[in-house]
RNA sequence: GGCGAGGUAGCUCAGCUGGUCUAGAGCGCUGGAUUCAUAACCCGGAGGUCGAGGGUUCGAGUCCCUCCCUCGCCA
């Protein structure tokens, strides 16, 4: 069984779960779901980024440990993902001793090997924050504080630092072999345009100052005077979830999921590190944009981001399927930013859910209703019936999915379920069975079996279709299959799950259950909910 | 400043190596048809001098030059 290992960034524990950490770890859910539906044996991995400083610094503040803030913290966002429907199969925690030992164990090897060495470190300080700043934002903000306006200190201090010029070479010659190893591609063109300036050592840890949370964070192995920079030690958490002997299997991840913002940890230092440590490199690294509110820009000082709470609210009111739908479908997968914009929200739930999806499971439903007392028919085995080979469209359906996830296109991958109800609606339209219905006039009527073939065409369509639009709307989709009687997907793999009148086909003779509607259709002009 | 991406219908975008582009899709808008269905589905229509100007060519959204604008990255 193929192994498939997807992993998000962890998430600063002392950030609130937004619509940006829901964003990135839902295209993890859906391509993981997608890889279960196909047989693979998939880890997806999520979590919590535990060690900054600032971590002590809000403990101290609210009056617990760092390790009590951090559980408190990574709770909120373990209940934000459950809300979300993602199926993480592990959540890991910077705190936590499995991550610890190993990252401090890779941190030694790289010691041990020279690929990591003290030097001496000079940069921007800001007194206020207790940080450096980098070059480009001290120069942005004239030399003083991005925060406090107070100048900016020039500081010396000694550090280790990881040598990372060492790999500029391999680097450059790996991801220009690999066009698939950075996307999208305006990504990998900005991390060649860099590495082509060339590549500095980088520091990868501090010296502690006091004894302040002293408990707190990784200490580099070989100097305890010198706590490791979060950023590095986080990165290795790809890597210490799987470096067990039963997960071993998982290892190179298959994707590295991730925002724009750090893209280039990812695609430079990350990959330098496994260079480094004798480690196969992940598949693929992909950045994605962000999302906007309303066309604006989220930042703290607008108060505009979209939280977890609002996105309950729009789960509440659309359901969580139909925001999970929009996210992943007209999400930022491209190197632009996308909007979060109620009436567009509205558009597209009316539009692909309510009036597409929706209305078609109901009108199929109901004339199996109508015609057949609720009850599948029988269908003789004619699948090529006015026109459409239902065989074939759906088979080139599932197929062209299959293409959409290896780009991690979830736009088209969606849109291919999507296009499968559309089939079904004009099906309808053409073979009119409505009308049919009228015209027969008995239970013999040669006229019943082309009925009872054009219902069942539709309601094994739209199992189909359900199955395709799973990873995107577990229970929604599940609804669908559940009205039909279908069975929901086991072993086999997807192949088998979507094949015409395959082993999980439906049954002539099952109930077809008359649920209330799926996505009911939502007025244009309604107020956006809120939290 | 350096490097990169882009400016195509109201919106989001397809249009690869120049000729089925007298310019496309989806959504929105609008007219019609229909009734199995969630005022839905289906059919039709309006809407663009393809950022501006110049050039190459028998022919340019597609190549070249100049300019304008937007956006991304710079550890």
């Amino acid at each position: 069984m193929p192994t498939f290992y997807v992993t998000t960034p962890i998430y600063y524990v002392n950030d609130r779960p937004h619509i940006g950490h829901c964003y990135t770890t839902l295209l993890a859910d859906v391509i993981a779901r997608f890889h279960r539906l196909k047989g693979d044996d998939v880890l997806m991995l999520t979590g919590t980024d535990e060690h900054a400083e600032k971590v002590i610094t809000r403990a101290t503040e609210a009056g617990v440990t760092p390790q009590e803030w951090a559980d408190r913290n990574a709770q909120a966002f373990r209940e934000a993902f459950e809300f979300m429907g993602f199926s993480q199969d592990d959540f890991v925690r910077t705190s936590e001793d499995r991550h610890k030992t190993r990252a401090s164990g890779y941190i030694q090897k790289l010691v041990d090997s020279g690929d990591i060495y003290l030097g001496d470190y000079e940069g921007w300080y800001d007194p206020g924050q207790e940080e450096y700043v980098t070059e480009s934002v001290a120069k942005a903000h004239d030399y003083t504080s991005p925060v406090s306006g107070k100048p900016l200190e020039k500081r010396n201090e000694k550090n280790y630092f990881f040598r990372l010029s060492a790999f500029e070479e391999r680097l450059r010659t790996y991801i220009e072999d690999h066009p698939r190893f950075v996307l999208p591609e305006a990504r990998r063109n900005e991390v060649l345009g860099r590495l082509r300036q060339g590549l500095q050592d980088v520091p990868v840890s501090r010296a502690v100052r006091d004894a302040d949370g002293a408990d707190w964070g990784i200490r580099m192995p070989n100097d305890p005077d010198h706590r490791v920079y979060v950023w590095i030690e986080a990165l290795c958490n790809y890597l210490t979830v799987v470096d067990t002997d039963d997960r071993r299997k998982y290892w190179p991840a298959s994707i590295h999921l991730l925002a724009k913002d750090i893209l280039w940890f990812h695609a430079v230092v990350w990959p330098a590190m496994l260079m480094a440590l004798d480690e196969p490199l992940p598949g693929c690294v992909y950045a994605h944009a962000y999302f906007v509110a309303e066309g604006r820009k989220m930042s703290k000082s607008l108060g505009n981001f979209i939280e977890i709470d609002q996105l309950r609210a729009y789960g509440d009111r659309f359901s969580v399927d139909a925001v999970r739908w929009y996210l992943a479908t007209q999400g930022p997968l491209g190197s632009t930013d996308a909007d979060f914009a109620h009436s567009n929200f509205v558009e597209v739930y009316n539009a692909e859910l309510a009036n597409g999806l929706g209305n078609c499971a109901s009108r199929v439903v109901n004339m199996i209703h109508k015609y057949f007392d609720g009850e599948l028919p029988e269908a003789r085995d004619a699948t090529v019936h006015a026109g459409v080979d239902w065989p074939s469209l759906t088979g080139g359906h599932v197929e062209q999915a299959e293409v959409c996830f290896s780009r991690a296109d979830l736009h088209g991958a969606g849109h291919q379920g999507l296009a499968i109800v559309t089939a079904i609606d004009g099906y309808i339209n053409t073979t009119e069975p409505f009308r049919l219905a009228k015209r027969i006039e008995g239970p013999d009527d040669p006229g019943r079996g082309d009925l009872a073939l054009i219902l069942f065409n539709c309601a094994e369509a739209l199992r189909i279709a359900a199955m395709l639009l799973l990873p995107f709307m577990p229970s929604k989709a599940a609804a669908v299959l559940e009205m039909l009687g279908a069975s929901a997907p086991g072993d086999g793999g997807l192949n088998e799950h979507a094949k015409w009148r395959g082993p999980q086909g439906l049954k002539p003779g099952t109930p077809v259950a008359k649920g209330p509607g799926l996505f009911m259709r939502a007025e244009a002009d309604e107020p956006a909910p809120t939290a």
